[in-house]
RNA sequence: AGGGCGGUGGCCAAGCGGUAAGGCACAGGUCUUUGGAACCUGUAUGCGUAGGUUCGAAUCCUACCCGCCCUGCCA
């Protein structure tokens, strides 16, 4: 037959199953199929992820981390955890735990390779006096204010410090002066000697050493002077024999600095290769900006599931397969990108889907009394576990006179298209029977309805119906009688704002923050086979969501996070009905 | 303004001189014991703008416009 193949067909053939797979290259990955192509490294390929110990990991890093130690892995090379810890200011032990605990929950080992450039302070020490052999680098005596207007502007050059010249000699012993504590905090610097017309500001005679008396978390008092990150980071790389440095495109115009040091230094030079960061709508991601949250109290602490840390996700729900999953998804580019939340919620909504156990569970509930159902009878009603999963098996719910459903599954008087409970109608509880709405009981002064009054078909057992009569409905429930007190967490987006720190008005991402990010409904009825879970254990809600089991749950309460909420075309419809 | 880097549908992103992949979102529909999932269909005569080179340009050239980053002894 002599047919075009039109676009549908196309479509046919190639089905989503394979469609859907994230493109399996980037530039990244086709710079180093180059240098392997080349010989370059040996062929080799050994990336590394530099985190600094001073706060929590984000879901930015996540992106960083998938990046260097993903593309190491696609090529079987090594990868490295460094601890970029060079200004103890800010650096605390507690954060390095907090790192290696997030990098290994997202499925990455670095076996022995764990690293700390603050090891290599001797080592730098000396690439420092060799700089200083070679004219290179020179002890600088200007004060941080002068040392600015001597840098010049964007569009001015800068001028040579007075200090520019001394001889070799003087600059070794001042720099060792610099080492044994001889001068105050702040009074002199290391600088490299490079040109202060450059219009690259880093290549301005930047400094490598700074005098600062304080206790280095790893170090204690060892040191009373610290290298800079440039005089840090690609000496660490190149320490480790790293073939490609990745980090995100802020430190593009430090790469020829980082090129300088190494080629000055006459040591192995890596690669330095630069992305896009990661940003996310309505969350803000960025250490000092987490950190803001977390001290001013905006938050409950790093793991708050509202904060996008890893911490906060895993707290939160999120499994580390869905964030690897959205960041293959998110690709690799060098633009400024901005992805939106709804990327992420596909990614942890399609992982559930597949793994979490299905249950039932009453967010608001109402009663519901079976008249014509035996007082005092029980039945335990057969249920799937995760109809997604053959392998899942059953468990059973038990059922009974007197129910809870959802509030929002009965109207009285309900709208085109509501498909649930009403007055009259016939709907399904799921695994049980079908029920019909009699009457309602209404508080005389408020009209808020006490209980709904049914009969059930003793004939639709399990939910089906004999005569193949169909119903347009299916609620979950929970038997009174059985019901497990629960309080659940419903979160919402930390900012009503799409970007907080980049809004119409305001300078001030913080009047953004959310107040409604956080709701607990504290009178929810569970099935008694939650009694089972333990903290972190995931769950499909029937018909609402995927929760989890929060750390704050006790003997005497179970407590509920909501990870994401199932998508809800009944509320879309309400919202078009509107 | 100097330097660096970016600009492909609402949001991402392939594309690498041969006539615009894919995902998310959105809109319809099929199916359904989750209004979930799955499946099907649709959505750029267009690649920041204007010129140019070429049989042919998102891809090459020129100019211009817009965005982001850089003036820490932070990383």
């Amino acid at each position: 037959m002599n047919h075009t193949r039109t676009k549908s067909d196309h479509n046919k053939i190639n089905t989503k199953e394979e469609d859907n797979n994230p493109p399996d290259t980037n530039f990244i990955k086709q710079a180093i199929e180059e240098d392997i192509a080349s010989n370059r490294f040996d062929s080799r390929v050994h990336t590394r992820f530099p985190p600094e110990p001073s706060g929590y990991l984000h879901i930015g890093h996540a992106k960083a981390i998938c990046i260097s130690f993903g593309i190491a892995e696609n090529f079987g090379g090594l990868y490295n955890l460094r601890f970029d810890d060079s200004n103890p200011i800010t650096e605390e032990h507690e954060f390095v735990e907090a790192i290696k605990r997030d990098v290994h929950w997202l499925g990455f080992d670095w076996e022995d390779r764990e690293f700390y450039a603050s090891d290599y302070f001797e080592t730098l020490y000396e690439y420092a006096i060799k700089l200083i052999e070679k004219e290179k680098a020179y002890v600088c005596d200007l004060t941080p204010e002068q040392m600015r207007s001597f840098r010049g502007t964007l569009v001015e050059p800068g001028k040579d410090s007075p200090f520019r010249e001394r001889s070799v000699e003087e600059n070794l012993t001042l720099f060792k002066g610099m080492r044994d504590g001889e001068f105050p905090d702040g009074s002199r610097t290391l600088r490299a000697k490079i040109d202060m017309t450059s219009p690259n500001l880093n290549m301005r005679d930047p400094v490598m050493y700074r005098v600062l008396r304080s206790p280095h978390y790893r170090h204690g008092n060892n040191w009373c002077i610290y290298p800079t990150y440039d005089f840090t980071h690609g000496q660490s790389d190149s320490i480790e024999g790293i073939t490609h440095s990745l980090c995100d495109v802020q430190f593009e115009d430090h790469r020829p600095l980082y090129d300088w040091f190494l080629e000055s230094l006459e040591i192995y030079a890596p690669r330095q290769i630069e992305f896009a960061r990661l940003n996310l709508t309505y969350t803000v991601l960025g250490k000092r900006k987490l950190k803001i949250l977390v001290e001013n109290g905006h938050v409950n602490g790093w793991d708050d599931p509202r904060l996008p840390t890893l911490a906060g996700m895993r707290r939160r729900g999120y499994t580390p397969e869905s964030i690897r999953d959205f960041c293959n998804r998110i690709g690799v580019s060098k633009s400024d990108n901005l992805i939106e939340i709804s990327q992420l919620e596909y990614s942890i909504r399609d992982d559930l889907n597949r793994r979490a156990p299905r249950v039932m569970a009453v967010l608001n509930p109402v009663k519901v009394v079976i008249d014509n159902y035996p007082e005092g009878q029980v039945e335990m009603m057969d249920a799937d576990n995760n109809p997604e999963d053959e392998n899942a098996g059953t468990r059973e719910i038990p059922f009974s006179r007197e129910i809870y459903i959802e509030r929002d599954d009965f109207m009285e008087d309900p709208p085109r298209k509501f498909y649930r409970l009403a007055p009259g109608r016939e709907v399904r509880l799921k695994h049980a029977y079908y029920i019909t709405c009699e009457n309602v009981i209404k508080d005389e002064n408020t009209g808020e309805i006490l209980e709904i009054h049914c009969t059930y078909d003793p004939e639709t057992r399990g939910g089906w119906a004999e005569d193949g009569r169909r119903v347009q409905g299916t609620l979950h429930w929970v038997s009174v009688e059985h019901a497990v007190d629960a309080e659940v967490r419903l979160y919402d987006t930390l900012f009503t704002e799409r970007e907080p720190e980049n809004s119409a008005d305001g300078t001030d991402w913080v009047k953004y923050i959310n107040p409604d990010s956080l709701e607990v409904l504290d009178d929810c009825k569970v099935e008694p086979s939650l009694l089972d879970g333990a903290p972190g254990n995931r769950y499909q809600f029937l018909r609402i969501g995927y929760f989890c089991i929060d750390p704050d749950t006790s003997t005497e309460k179970l407590v509920f996070n909501r990870t994401v909420a199932l998508r809800d075309s009944w509320a879309k419809i309400q919202k078009g009905q509107k």
